[in-house]
RNA sequence: GCGCUCGUAGCUCAGCUGGAUAGAGCAUCGGACUUCUAAUCCGACGGUCGCAGGUUCGAAUCCUGCCGAGCGCGCCA
């Protein structure tokens, strides 16, 4: 407990202090850890860092901090005890009095919120898909890490704007209405426009491989667009309009939300001033007949501008765009969640913002991750996120066949599960790291028999821990006041590992923030869930004729209960009632 | 060729930013349902942390080189 490790950081300071040492209670709650295994203690203190300064060897040290320290530990409520390991000295905390000052601030509303953000926003460029291509598995992934890290700064009372930068611009778009001229059938558009649009993306690209001339073709179109030719504005508009009422369904079904869709195109008109004012700043050089910021004494291509034909990149649609967002957000921090593929594309960006002397610049993160494999694609054809999904609801359904639910509710459950399973294998890892797509591995714990750190693992223990609160509002009515519970009942090691990880929670979202690392809040959850699984299955009876002792350890799982949906929560996972 | 990222148990992954015997899940083997959802739990087996050097009292963690994999390298996004 935070106030706990207060209390031994002064006592290990002064005492260090009477040694003939230097340290400073900060330093020493610092570097306050905990012992490898349980029976060593709860807190650990390491004394390496002292045995340069006292130049007697660490364990030396701890013998004699523990001595020093040994009379004022058994004075305190909250210590149990302490003893000197080798380099280390453990201490013990007084188990009920540690259990309730955790479970009386867990099982409040808003436990795990920090204030730190208050009063400062963060910008997040998210999801972002291409309007000319299906929303495929590629997507996934900047939708999932964007909305679960927007989901934790707002936990630590960040404002947080989220910003769909949809790719709705660019010579693709060129390309696709020279197709949709060529190739194109309104009936079809009409009917299913993501597929047909897809489709006439596809076939262009193979009509290209024959006849170069057509990629000419494109980019005319495009600059055409560009240009504010009716026929293309009205085109653009059509594709945009149908392929985003798409696009917003697979939102609703990931139950993910954007304050803003502010596309490539949103920015056009502050395209040419940014041009100019790059080129005033003396940034700019013509290069092969194209605008370029030259990066070679970083080792990197030249950032293009604009193209020879006059039309405008990707890069500069960006730097147009960050400045745009920071006028309208003057944000702490502006993360971009885009595959570590464009890692140079942001580096260039980046280092054009700070050239162009915006102090902001350093603010702006592009939040890398890796690769999904393995679904199986027909050559040169996308599989759409919404089938993929679909697919795997069948094999939920197929093996939650013989539960008893009503149609309606094993419709709602059976989503829940497959977006949960998806969503969660999604941000289990390391961003960094590719995987493959398989829908084993996320189901692992489905079937009867089956485990695995998987989502539906975890909404099934959200879902029997729910079960137990209304248990015991059956047998003894309401939930116990978590101020009028005996805590010196929650003494058995199942519990206090229980308790002990519970207390971590508000450490682990600044952590995860402060790494932009969703996976590690997945970790937390699977970690809480497998401690509450082992206590309840470990001869832990919660509602029992025992009234003062079901009260404590429904107050345990009422706490255990709410860190875990406010995790999955963030992640964006589903809770079902039932499963 | 150059650059970035990754390499930990048979498989999928952690390892709190150098510290006490490297941890989970799956798979394998052996256990636990007349008891709050066994979609669960308990135990066993399993690792020269890619290789070789270096820094350090101490390295999976930092540095260098090599090997392997993924990605990127001017008018796509």
């Amino acid at each position: 407990m935070t106030d706990t490790r207060s209390l031994l950081a002064t006592l290990l300071s002064q005492a260090a202090e009477d040694a003939g040492a230097t340290l400073s209670t900060d330093e020493a709650r610092d570097l306050l850890t905990e012992p490898p295994r349980r029976e060593m203690g709860d807190i650990a203190f390491p004394c390496f860092v002292l045995s340069k300064q006292l130049r007697t060897s660490p364990a030396a040290i701890a013998t004699t901090l523990c001595d020093a320290i040994a009379g004022a530990v058994s004075d305190a409520p909250a210590l149990g005890g302490v003893n000197a390991a080798g380099p280390y000295l453990n201490f013990t905390v007084d188990s009920a009095y540690h259990a309730a000052g955790v479970l009386r601030a867990a099982t409040d509303e808003g436990y795990g919120r920090g204030s730190e953000g208050e009063g400062q926003t963060i910008g997040i460029d998210f999801s972002s898909p291409n309007i000319a291509k299906p929303f495929g598995i590629g997507h996934l992934r900047s939708t999932s890490i964007g909305n679960a890290l927007g989901n934790i700064f707002r936990m630590l009372g960040y404002r947080v704007v989220g910003i769909n930068h949809l790719g709705d611009w660019g010579t693709q778009f060129g390309k696709l209405m020279f197709a949709y001229e060529s190739w194109g059938n309104e009936e079809a558009l009409v009917k299913d426009p993501i597929t047909h649009l897809y489709d006439l993306y596809v076939r262009f690209h193979k009509a290209a491989e024959e006849d170069e001339t057509l990629l000419d073709e494109g980019r005319a179109w495009f600059k055409r667009l560009e240009d504010g030719d009716e026929q293309a504005t009205a085109y653009w508009q059509r594709f945009r309009d149908l392929s985003l009422r798409e696009f917003e369904r697979i939102y609703e079904r990931l139950g993910v939300s954007f304050e803003h869709y502010w596309g490539e195109a949103y920015y056009n008109d502050m395209l040419a001033p940014l041009v100019e004012d790059l080129d005033r700043a003396g940034l700019t050089e013509v290069s092969d007949g194209a605008v370029v910021v030259d990066m070679s004494e970083l080792d990197m291509p030249p950032c293009l501008i604009v193209k020879a034909d006059g039309a405008t990149l990707y890069a500069t649609r960006d730097l147009a765009a960050a400045r745009y967002r920071y006028e309208q957000l003057q944000f702490k921090q502006f993360l971009y969640i885009v595959g570590a593929e464009q890692t140079v594309h942001f580096r260039q960006v980046f280092e054009v913002l700070r050239r162009m002397n915006y102090s902001w610049a350093e603010d702006c993160h592009h939040i890398p991750f890796g690769r999904i494999h393995g679904i199986s694609t027909r050559k040169g054809t996308l599989v759409f996120l919404d089938d993929i999904l679909n697919k795997g609801k069948e094999r939920v359904a197929e093996i939650m066949a013989d539960k008893p639910f009503s149609d309606q509710e094993r419709e709602l459950i059976t989503e829940q599960v497959t977006v949960g399973a998806v969503l969660f294998y999604d941000l289990s890892r390391n961003r960094i790291k590719n995987y493959d797509f398989d829908w084993d591995l996320m189901l692992r714990g489905l079937r009867p028999g089956e485990s695995g750190q998987t989502g539906p693992y975890l909404q099934y223990t959200h879902t029997r821990l729910a079960s137990l609160e209304r248990q015991y509002i059956e047998t003894h009515g309401e939930l116990p006041d978590p101020a009028a519970v005996d805590y010196a009942l929650l003494g058995e090691d199942a519990a206090r590992a229980l308790i002990t990880h519970i207390e971590k929670f508000p450490e682990l979202l600044r952590h995860a923030a402060r790494d932009y690392e969703p996976a590690q809040v997945s970790r937390y959850a699977i970690e809480i869930a497998e401690l509450f699984n082992s206590f309840y299955s470990g001869g832990h009876k919660v509602v029992s004729e025992d009234r003062a002792l079901s009260a404590a350890r429904i107050t345990l799982a009422n706490a255990t209960r709410r860190t875990l949906a406010t995790s999955l929560g963030l992640l964006g996972v589903p809770l079902p009632a039932r499963m």
